[in-house]
DNA sequence: ACCTGAACACCGTTCAAGT
DNA sequence: ACCTGAACACCGTTCAAGT
């Protein structure tokens, strides 16, 4: 064919703006700044000051920006604990930060229960991580894959616990027919100093990681 | 003032149709044939043959007629179970009812979690009875619901799980990048029958129980 | 008291027309 | 190749007008 031409303006690498790490970083600012109601595709063109319609040509919808979104974010779960400390405390730790980076982020959970791991980089490099983890500390391979699914399922639920308001066990009026349950909302720890769903994580996280070091035949 | 009059044709009950009960049973009905994509207000109204705008005179909003399809769901969990079973058996049917039901509404999930019991007649009996059944089991009244709370978390982050794809852990061209996970994923019981949810729920429901009863100070 | 119909202020997405 | 602007087919919700 004919000479090899350069293309674009020769000179710096043309800056092109519409990047699938771009897209994720604006969408990023958007949720912080105006939360998941306010994170609309037009609001997320605004903050890349082009037309709505220009986003479509590198995301093919919107659900698939949220999963770029959910990848990105998973690099910002601790998998490096599981080479630095043991079992118990390596989960916990992993368990804590999970829970932590997702709870401000719940409405991605519907979206990662769906996600392929393998269009999600960063989700499958976090599974390798953990499982290399459980191996270590001497797990047999069949019983990794439920112990990981069940701790996630455990986050995910604990990450919309962690966002709810602090008064929705109040009874209100239905006190009377509730006394049981009133009695113990109002005696369990952590209420009123607005702790009470970190309780009930730690609560849940310790007997997860008991019940699996105590189950019938090992780990 | 005047005579008291009779409202209405005064003989047969005037039928309502616009109630509580029979918006949340219609809205159930259009769940069940068109899915949560497909309940709108003006499939809802549809289906009630009434304008959308009707729906405005009963419900303040299309998330109060969510909370009262989540309220209404609320009783069809098994607590009658907790009368019946010992503790680790009752907290196993109840949260597999539990489980069961909300992984058939997984969009509800988000309502609930942020939900006032007060607002909720049936939410709160079954929290009721839950409550009783643990304190007959003899658990101390303090740990009640930190140990509900996160039951509740697992049970709701495994709904999403019962009702996601089974081949999401599939690494694809990626699985040179995860030999472990993707092992693991190869050995996991379940795989294939398309029972790997219902393993990890086990697994991890059984890890909760054992967890519970082997903790530090008992129940 | 409660319904209808029109309207409002949005959505996500498509597509012809441009460069 | 990629952007714009207009348009489409929806949403949930409001409200004046009716009965």
């Amino acid at each position: 064919m004919a000479g090899v031409r350069t293309r674009r303006s020769a000179g710096r690498p043309s800056q092109r703006v519409l990047t699938q790490e771009n897209i994720t970083a604006a969408a990023l600012e958007v949720i912080t700044s105006r939360g998941y109601e306010g994170f609309t595709m037009s609001s997320l063109a605004a903050r890349l000051q082009v037309a709505p319609s220009a986003l479509y040509n590198h995301a093919s919808s919107k659900a698939e920006v949220l999963r770029w979104i959910q990848d990105h974010l998973m690099a910002e779960v601790d998998t490096a604990c599981f080479a630095e400390l043991d079992w118990p405390d390596a989960v916990r730790t992993w368990a804590r930060s999970y829970r932590e980076v997702f709870a401000r982020h719940t409405p991605l959970i519907a979206v990662i229960a769906v996600l392929q791991v393998s269009g999600a980089p960063r989700t499958l490099a976090m599974y390798e991580a953990v499982t290399e983890g459980f191996l270590r500390a001497g797990w047999n391979q069949a019983r990794i894959i439920p112990a990981i699914v069940a701790l996630e399922s455990f986050i995910f639920g604990s990450a919309f616990d962690a966002v709810a308001p602090t008064d929705i066990f109040d009874t209100g009026s239905l006190a009377s027919e509730s006394p049981l349950f009133t009695a113990a909302v109002a005696a369990a720890p952590g209420r009123e100093s607005g702790k009470a769903a970190e309780q009930a994580f730690e609560t849940g996280l310790d007997a997860l990681i008991h019940g699996f070091a105590g189950t019938p035949s090992g780990n």
